[in-house]
DNA sequence: TAGATTGTTAATCGATTAACAATC
DNA sequence: TAGATTGTTAATCGATTAACAATC
C-alpha cells in the first residue's frame, strides 16, 4: 500500500492489459499461484520489470510464494476501472461501429454500450450488437438523459471534430479514436488513439527491414 | 546520407506513421516548406525530437531553411515501404473484415487488398470493399498463386493459430493483429497488435485518473 | 553578408535490468 | 529451519532534450 502519490508512467500502464489478459488466461487454466519468473517466461518479459511494475500499485504477492493468480487478476482489473460499470457510447454504425458494437470484449470488461450513433435515416432505429443505433443529431439530448463516460470515434475523419466536440459537451470524459486525425480536446478528456493506418504503416517498415535482413547476413 | 548500420529504434519508427500524416496534411494545404520548430509546435513534440528522428535516415533538412514538405512526405513513405507494392490478405470477413477491406486508408497508402478469406459459405463468393471473399480453406493454394506479403487478422480468438499457420506457410511476413491473443510466429515473420481491450482498458484507467484528479486538487 | 535552421554532440532524464536483503 | 521469491535499491541502458558549431 505504497503510491498515493508518485505519478505512474504511462509505459507502465500500457502493460497492465495484457499481464491482466495472461493471468486470465491462467485462471482459465485453473492455476492458482506464479511466481514474477514464471509469468515472465510465458511473456517474454523480465520478471523484474514485471514485480517493478506491480510494485508501482502496492505488494502483491508474498515472498517465498509468487503471486496469487486470481488475486492479482482481481487487483489488476480494479486498477484499470474495469468494476466501474463505464458506459460508452459508439459513434459511427458502419462495419467498424458493428464490428465494435458486436465486439464481446468490451462487455466482458466490464464496459456498456449505452448507444450508437450514425447519421443515416436507413440505420437510425436499427440494431448493431443489441443496442439501438440512434440519430447522430439527437446524441447531445441522449447524454444529459444517459451519461457516459467513454466516447468511441468510428465515424468518417469530416464529421469527427463535430462529433467529439458534442460528445465533450455531453459530459464525455475518455475518446477512444479510430479516426484518422488527432484529436484536440479539453484538458479533463483523455484520448487514446488506433490509427490503423499507423500501425499497418510500422509494419510495413518492419516487413522491410526483415526482408533486407535475410538478404544480406542473414546466417547469424 | 549516414546510418546504413546502427538499427534505428522502434521507438522512432512508430513515430514515423504520424509524421507522415502531418505533411500530408500540409501538402494539402499547399505549404512548400516547414522547419522542424514549426512542426514541433503543430504536432506536440519537441523540435529536437523531430531532428533527431529524422537524421536515423539522412539529411534532408537545409540549413536555415528547414525541410522541403513535399520531398520529406516522399522520403518517410520510401523509408516507410509504401513505395513497395506490398499485397495483403484479410482473414475474415465480419464486420471487422468488412471494415477493414472498405477502409480507403490502406489502399491510398500503397497496400492492396488480394483476397479476404471466410469459412462461412453465406459469404464465400461475395465481395468485401470490391474484394472477393474466398474460402479460408483454399487460402494455402491462393498464396501459391497470388504471393501476399502481409496478412490481417479479423477471425475469432480460436482460428487465429491455424490461420496464421497457414499463412506464415503460405509465404507470408508481416501480420496485422486484431486478436485478442499474442501470435507465436517465425524469426522471419513480424507481428504488429492492434489490441482493441487493450486500448480500451489503458482508456478506462486514464479516465479514472482524471476523474480522481479533478475530486482533489483540481485547481492547480 | 547576416539570419535562420539544420545536423550532431553532449547533458539530462526516464525506463529497464541486476542484485540482494527482507521475509514468507 | 532452509528455500524461494518478493519488494526495493542501485547500476545500466536507452531515449529525449539542450546546445551549438556548421552551413545554406
Amino acid at each position: 500500500m505504497r503510491n498515493m502519490n508518485k505519478k505512474i508512467s504511462l509505459v507502465v500502464i500500457r502493460r497492465l492489459p495484457r499481464y491482466y489478459r495472461y493471468l486470465g488466461e491462467l485462471l482459465n487454466q485453473n492455476i492458482k499461484r506464479i511466481s514474477s519468473k514464471e509469468l515472465s517466461e510465458k511473456m517474454n518479459v523480465t520478471a523484474s520489470q514485471i514485480r517493478q511494475d506491480l510494485n508501482c500499485f502496492g505488494g502483491f504477492g508474498q515472498q517465498g510464494y509468487g503471486y496469487n493468480v486470481e488475486e492479482l487478476y482481481y487487483e489488476i482489473g480494479t486498477i484499470l476501472g474495469l468494476r466501474n460499470g463505464y458506459k460508452t457510447i459508439i459513434a459511427g454504425a458502419g462495419y467498424l461501429g458493428h464490428a465494435l458494437a458486436n465486439y464481446a470484449g468490451f462487455e466482458k470488461r466490464g464496459f456498456k454500450t449505452i448507444g450508437i450513433f450514425d447519421s443515416d435515416p436507413a440505420k437510425i432505429g436499427g440494431q448493431a450488437g443489441g443496442v439501438t443505433i440512434y440519430n447522430v443529431a439527437d446524441m447531445g439530448d441522449f447524454l444529459k438523459e444517459n451519461p457516459a463516460d467513454i466516447g468511441i470515434l468510428a465515424v468518417p475523419k469530416m464529421s469527427t471534430k463535430a462529433v467529439v466536440d458534442e460528445m465533450v459537451k455531453g459530459g464525455i470524459k475518455g475518446l477512444l479514436n479510430f479516426s484518422y486525425v488527432d484529436l484536440d480536446v479539453p484538458d479533463d478528456v483523455v484520448v487514446e488513439n488506433v490509427h490503423l493506418s499507423d500501425s499497418l504503416m510500422t509494419l510495413s517498415y518492419l516487413v522491410r527491414e526483415k526482408k533486407k535482413m535475410s538478404k544480406d547476413g542473414g546466417g547469424l
